[in-house]
DNA sequence: TAAAGCAATGGAACGTTGTTCCATTCAAAT
DNA sequence: ATTTGAATGGAACAACGTTCCATTGCTTTA
């Protein structure tokens, strides 16, 4: 009996049955736990008391995987209420779940942006959509008004995901705040004026209000494209 | 003499010395050429004809060297006009400015909006707060119309980026458009009713007039913050 | 001019990652 | 009882960012 290769007998595992699902839920976990960068493979792996292989059988590859856990939360976002509300507030309250929802899950603003067309984000697109529509804004402006409202929620709910991985380096995040102020407060007095005078408000500011003041700004804008009728040219 | 383990004699070369600014034009190339994922230590070395170790004497990581890239694009384009121009035509410049280098290096996007708080891109920032300041916008709300400009521009512009990255992976730009639009135009009659009716439009739309269109919404909506005047409340 | 010091170089080596490969197992179908 | 094939777990692979280090040649010092 020459040396064939032969594997060491691997200890069998079914106890639970492996699923999508199951993966996917314990991404998360990992996500909000322990951050974007901690999620790998291994580390999946270790969690799930399997091998990679075992995994990759149930999904594509990372991007899959990311894409199905952003899904999920979006999923649950989505399932809520919100059928007949008066359009400003409906746009109000959508964008103010996306935005609590990147907050509770830093990770979830990075990936729901960089691929803003899955199935659960396009459900949130079309709830803004029908809103703006019911606003009375004419045709032709109704692409426009739709993808501004989109992408600045997009943009916000990222940067604050961005912000979120930078403060968690440093202490906090009032702490990571008044840092940046601080910097921004000792820049070149005639070049930056601006931005000193800004900085102080920096320091404490609320990230909610701020983004909703942004859909506010925004959605004044679009009320001068529909209230033509009350004043005068 | 015992086996010293001795490295073999290395070929020299100080041809023309090494430079950050050579590097970090180097690593813009590869950017530009063949994408965000294609640059790495080992591609810059070879396209330098050196070591990563000699890379890295003059570049902390690879988040420095992005960040040097980002910055010496933004410095090409702060270094150009603008003084005084009327407030909101001078915000659409510097937004278009913004858009189409983005537009112009891909990689762009992502990157200026993973820190947007870099030297240069303060710049940005300082000159569009100080052209809001200009539309004489109340003290209380300046902060908020500042920074909705700001995250909406970062949102699209990488929001775009990430559009090319994808688009570069299918035939072009327009073909991929209509994937998608086809997509859409697909789902379901009706719960995607909205999305289904704008199919059409985002298969032969312009980005730039979508963007600029957004710019004008926010525009608009700080409009209504400053003329108190003529209307009646 | 000779020696010493040191910024700079180039490439091997390291640790970690995403992914593939494959021998193996178990439950259902035959 | 046998075959089948979906599912498993872990070894192996390629590529990456980064570190390490023997080596070089310019500059400074004696």
């Amino acid at each position: 009996m020459p040396a064939m290769t032969t594997r060491p007998q691997q200890g069998r595992r079914r106890a639970h049955a492996l699923s999508k699902a199951q993966i996917v839920r314990a991404a998360i976990e990992i996500l909000d736990r322990d951050g974007e960068h901690a999620l790998t493979f291994r580390a999946l792996s270790a969690r799930l008391a399997t091998g990679s292989g075992a995994i990759f059988w149930h999904v594509a590859d990372k991007e899959d995987l990311l894409a199905a856990a952003t899904e999920e939360i979006i999923a649950r976002l989505v399932a809520e209420p919100g059928n007949d509300m008066e359009p400003k507030r409906a746009i109000r309250a959508v964008a103010l779940a996306v935005f609590d929802a990147i907050d509770a899950h830093s990770w979830l603003g990075g990936q729901l942006f960089r691929n803003p067309a899955q199935p659960a984000a396009l459900r949130i697109s079309e709830m803004i959509g029908r809103s703006v529509q019911a606003l009375g804004v004419p045709e032709r402006a109704l692409f426009n008004c739709w993808s501004a409202l989109i992408n600045y929620m997009l943009g916000v709910a990222a940067q604050n995901a961005a912000n979120a991985r930078q403060a968690h380096a440093e202490a906090d995040r009032s702490a990571f705040l008044a840092n940046v102020a601080n910097r921004w407060a000792h820049l070149d007095p005639t070049e930056f004026a601006f931005v000193r005078q800004v900085a102080d408000e920096l320091r404490d500011h609320d990230d909610r209000e701020q983004f909703l003041a942004g859909i506010d700004l925004i959605l004044a804008g679009i009320g001068t494209l529909t209230r033509r009728a009350d004043p005068s040219p």
